[in-house]
DNA sequence: AAAAT
């Protein structure tokens, strides 16, 4: 569970060289790029510690999920990027989201600008904010974010199980203030009924205890149907977090055709047993000829069977979410891996696995990229990374 | 549109 440091041999190798020259650090940063007052600033030497791995890919490093430092930094850079998010700016998000991850994985309070701007992912707008905090210690327009009552809203809506940042907008312009004032309005989808419903409990984060209850049950129901499932559970709790919303968990069979008909056999058995109250999204997807996962049109979220449950908790009472997802034997590393997040976490492994490795990795599987597109099978999260050449990161420490 | 990481 420590954080390893990368090996030597790793940091050498070129990829990493030619990523962490200056020049190439400028490609990465905001997306609106605005170069001109700190243009000089910016070139101040400044020898970043050496501990620090100063990439544009995250998961080239570990990030804890308590970082030591700039706590309060990071703090406020997530209420920005958060906002960006209900505002539906999601490539401004992005590029807040890469600033923070590497603070968290920064081992210093950063004490300049100049020693901010060397970060990869750390632009000009970024890089000023910091500078903001340098003598403010804060962030004012995080500041007028938090007071605002639409950020404070919006933030509350979004919430809501079924509400994306496009309805909640929505409801915000109605003039509604309170999860109650929305349960009366008339278009409420099926789900979103259910999620205002649902909210409170919904609300309540669960302990790395509650969790281990409901493990205790699902292992237990999902092994009496058959007793050779295979159950992890994934998600923030993998990750350590000590709290969570929901619990993620994959499930699978090393017979595969049990493992096509699981899913639903596990939520018959879960109805049955009075476990399941609502089934908040179910997708059994159609059996692969594994053409179809050869085939590279983007999906936004993998074909894995899966339910994602409102699950009652027996010792509170109190409505869990919990998301079953059912992987096929020969997909089950990759599933685990793909689940288990973070998301920033993914999205870079992803795009590592492309841009620099001529791979594509989904949850699914590993693929080669040559003509014809080539599947490189894999049995366990150890030798994703070691095909991909990626430093083994612990569950812990992929919190970015 | 939303569902997850």
């Amino acid at each position: 569970m420590k954080p390893e440091p990368l090996s030597e041999t790793f940091v050498q190798e070129e990829s990493y060289q030619t990523e962490s020259t200056s020049k190439d650090r400028r490609t990465s940063s905001d997306s609106e790029h605005n170069f001109t007052d700190d243009e000089q600033t910016s070139d101040i030497e400044f020898d970043l510690d050496p501990r620090f791995l100063n990439t544009k890919y995250e998961c080239l490093r570990p990030t804890p999920l308590k970082p030591k430092y700039n706590q309060s930094l990071v703090e406020l850079l997530e209420v920005i990027e958060h906002s960006r998010e209900l505002n539906g700016e999601e490539r401004n998000a992005l590029s807040y989201r890469h600033a923070i991850a590497a603070l968290k994985a920064y081992p210093h309070n950063i004490k300049s600008y100049a020693e901010a701007r060397k970060i990869i992912g750390v632009g000009p707008k970024i890089g000023n904010h910091i500078k903001e905090f340098l003598t403010t210690d804060t962030i004012p327009e995080a500041e007028e974010i938090l007071a605002s009552e639409k950020y404070q809203t919006l933030d509350i809506f979004s919430r809501v199980y079924g509400v994306g940042y496009k309805t909640a907008l929505k409801w915000y312009r109605k003039g509604y203030k309170s999860i109650r004032e929305c349960m009366r309005d008339p278009y409420l989808t099926h789900i979103q009924r259910l999620g205002l419903e649902l909210f409170n409990d919904f609300q309540k984060k669960m302990s790395r205890q509650d969790i281990q209850e409901l493990l205790g049950i699902l292992d237990t129901i999902i092994k009496s149907i058959y007793s050779d499932c295979i159950i992890t559970p994934v998600g923030g709790y993998r990750r350590g977090k000590e709290f969570n919303g929901d619990l993620d968990v994959v499930v699978s069979h090393p017979q595969e055709e049990i493992a096509n008909n699981l899913l639903k056999d596990i939520v018959e058995k879960l109805m049955d047993t009075g476990h399941l109250k609502h089934k908040l999204f179910y997708a059994r997807n159609k059996k692969d000829t594994s053409s179809e996962l050869l085939s590279s049109h983007r999906n936004v979220m993998d074909k894995l069977d899966k339910c994602f449950c409102a699950f009652i908790q027996p010792s509170t009472q109190i409505c869990r979410q919990v998301d079953l997802i059912i992987a096929p034997y020969s997909q089950y590393s990759t599933a685990v891996l793909g689940w288990t997040g973070s998301k920033q976490f993914e999205r870079s492994l992803r795009n590592y696995a492309k841009k620099e490795r001529n791979m594509t990795l989904t949850s699914h599987g590993l693929f080669l990229n040559v003509i014809p597109k080539r599947q490189v099978h894999v049995t366990s999260e150890r030798e994703i990374f070691n095909i991909l050449g990626i430093p083994w990161v612990e569950p812990e420490m992929r919190n970015c």
